[in-house]
RNA sequence: CGGAGUGUAGCUCAGCCUGGUAGAGCACUGCGUUCGGGACGCAGGGGUCGCAUGUUCGAAUCAUGUCACUCCGACCA
């Protein structure tokens, strides 16, 4: 390609209202332009790159054994109200009417629309098992679409669906598209991490998140260095400490702490550190039955509430936080100063966490307003309460596999592999003819990967302060040849042109900035829109048969035999 | 959904308080000089000041309404 023969525009300056990094440089370098809020078009040095992610996606799907197809965008709202998850999606769901006041929805996703083409024509164990995907834009209506094409409402995605005669054989697939896309980001030159993460609502038994490892991202990740451990710090269990509980060494005193109702206070105040300090979380289950269960969930102040945790507690499940009416009622106590010391423990259950059970001679709220309580020991001042892993795990904590310590980053979700099950599949009634002639329901398998995404994801990964950083695989191209004196210059010319072909023809994706413009411009936009390899063709070096070749992440050029460029180039591609 | 803020040229923003012919930089067009790190000069094109209503002789400016966009919040006492 010839920069004079292609189209793109590069500001100086972003707009006021991109937020991240990654949506700053897109517009900036042109690769894309907002349209609507969350909406964006993919110009044509954008879309270079979004087709380049595409293929390798697309390249390891098929290589995985899974089939392309291509469902519509427009989906009948029957289809979702047979599945049962219509109502539940909410306004995320785009709905609209049709001429005929036919109810339709624009995909956010086609879990029913794939079961509906599977049932129609699978019958048989014997055409079984089989993988479809697709390469799809969908729509979710997000309440706040932000950072540009990492949370936008329109997004393209690449989703998989599998289809099993067994739970063995899902398993299997499972496993096939965990290395997949394993694969898949480590050619996209990703620094990614695999994560459990939890099943949800749906309850499946495994899934995995594909997080790209970036400041901004919007997931908390907890991983181990030292093993391939990692998980969402939703689900990273924290283990309960080793240590045993020091002997109680104080008395229990009742101090005055006005005005103090944060744990940060009090433990200013009293010159403790947070880790000496419990605070007690009310909390409220209302049963299906009516039953209405007040509980104190015990912390280390230093720790948060897990809450997903929290409610795997059968005694409370499903929880919610009491209001200062319902604290003042049980414990006669506003919130602020409220504790497990002298409850009525009939009608105030006490559920605490692991890790403070190895806690002695704390301070908790006394129940009065105004008074905390120091020096208090369970088993002495209090019951022994019931421990349970209910909070988040920190920077530190020992990791699950015991092969460590815990560090904790962000994270950008990129992929997600879950097993469905037969949920849909159940729903929607897609079932197969097994070896006896019996109608079984199918397994499935989801896979996704959001594609638009990842090049958001990968501009948050590399950047610095004159643009973009991307690796040759999906840079909008590989090579750029920056000549000085294109239109003053013979010679100049002359090389350039003849370097162009050569590259071409070695197979090699480049482009040649043939502009009429200074030179300082043509850096600079080969440097803002990401070109990993940049050659400069220059009547200086050309006198001694020498070229100019600088990486992107390169501080300084070197100089190179002219014969030698392509294969020093082909070289370093090979290794990218 | 609650709170706050912003809407003026393709982009970044000034002008608004104190009403009186709509501005700057970047970008764009032409000419000239320049040409290995976002050049300079001259001459141009481009805006119904988000929209509507009102106040006024006169509204980008004041008032009311409306729309859009952005940010913050929606639990850990």
């Amino acid at each position: 390609m010839r920069t004079s023969q292609f189209f793109f525009t590069t500001l100086k300056e972003a707009p006021a209202d991109a937020e991240v990094i990654s949506q700053k440089m897109m517009l900036r370098a042109g690769y894309i332009k907002r349209v609507a809020a969350g909406i964006y078009t993919w110009m044509p040095l954008g879309l270079r790159v979004l087709r380049k992610v595409e293929n390798i996606v697309r390249e390891e799907m098929n290589n995985a054994g899974a089939l392309e197809l291509l469902m519509p965008a427009v989906q009948p709202f029957e289809l979702w109200e047979e599945s049962g998850r219509g109502p539940g999606y909410g306004p995320e769901l785009l709905r609209f009417k049709d001429r005929h006041q036919r109810d339709f929805v624009i995909g956010p996703t086609h879990e029913e629309v794939i079961t509906d083409v599977v049932r129609r024509d699978v019958k048989s164990y014997r055409q079984l098992p089989i993988h479809l995907y697709q390469i799809q834009s969908k729509f979710r209506d997000e309440i706040r679409p932000r950072f540009g094409v990492m949370r936008g409402r329109e997004f393209l995605m690449k989703d998989g669906y599998s289809f099993h005669t067994s739970f063995e054989d899902l398993k299997r697939e499972y496993g096939n598209m965990y290395d997949t896309y394993s694969r898949i980001f480590t050619r996209l030159g990703l620094r990614f991490r695999a994560v459990a993460a939890d099943t949800g609502s749906i309850g499946g038994t495994g899934s995995h998140e594909f997080h790209v490892l970036a400041d901004s991202g919007e997931d908390d990740i907890a991983f181990c260095p030292s093993s391939d451990y990692a998980a969402n710090v939703e689900l990273a269990e924290a283990l309960a400490p080793a240590a045993p509980r020091p002997v109680a060494g104080k008395a229990m005193e009742k101090v005055h702490t006005p005005g103090k109702m944060a744990c940060a206070d009090v433990a200013k105040f009293l010159d403790l550190p947070l880790n000496k300090i419990v605070k007690s979380i009310a909390v409220v289950s209302e049963k299906e039955d009516g039953s209405k269960t007040f509980a104190l969930l015990l912390l280390r102040s230093d720790h948060d509430l897990n809450e997903i945790k929290a409610s795997k507690i059968d005694a409370i499940n499903p929880f919610r936080f009491a209001t200062e009416e319902e604290v003042i009622e049980r414990l006669n106590c506003k919130p602020g100063f409220i504790g497990p010391v002298g409850v009525d423990y009939d009608t105030v259950r006490i559920f605490a966490d692991r890790s403070v059970a190895a806690m002695s001679d704390f301070v908790c709220g006394a129940n009065e307003a105004g008074y905390h309580m120091t020096g208090v020991n369970f088993g002495r001042d209090l019951p022994e309460p019931v421990f349970f892993d209910i909070r988040n795990v920190v920077a530190g904590d020992p990791s699950p596999d015991g092969k460590g310590k815990l560090e904790i980053c962000r994270g950008i979700e990129v992929g997600h592999i879950f097993q469905l099950r037969t949920k849909y599949a159940e729903a929607l009634n897609c079932a197969f003819l097994d070896e006896q002639g019996k109608s079984q329901v199918m397994e499935m398998g989801c896979y996704g990967i959001g594609v638009s995404r990842i090049v958001g994801a990968a501009i948050e990964q590399g950047n610095d302060d004159k643009g973009i950083i991307l690796p040759p695989s999906i840079a909008p191209f590989a090579v750029c040849i920056v000549p000085m004196g294109y239109h003053k210059s013979e010679a100049v010319k002359a090389a350039s042109d003849q370097l162009y072909a050569d590259l071409k023809k070695a197979g090699i994706d480049v482009v040649l900035d043939d502009r009429n413009e200074r030179p300082g411009v043509m850096f600079a936009d080969m440097e803002l829109i990401g070109i990993p390899h940049r050659v400069v063709v220059g009547e200086r070096g050309l006198k001694d048969g020498q070229l100019e070749y600088k990486s992107r992440t390169d501080t300084d050029a070197t100089m190179v035999a002219a014969g030698e460029i392509v294969a020093i180039l082909q070289g370093k591609l090979c290794v990218a």
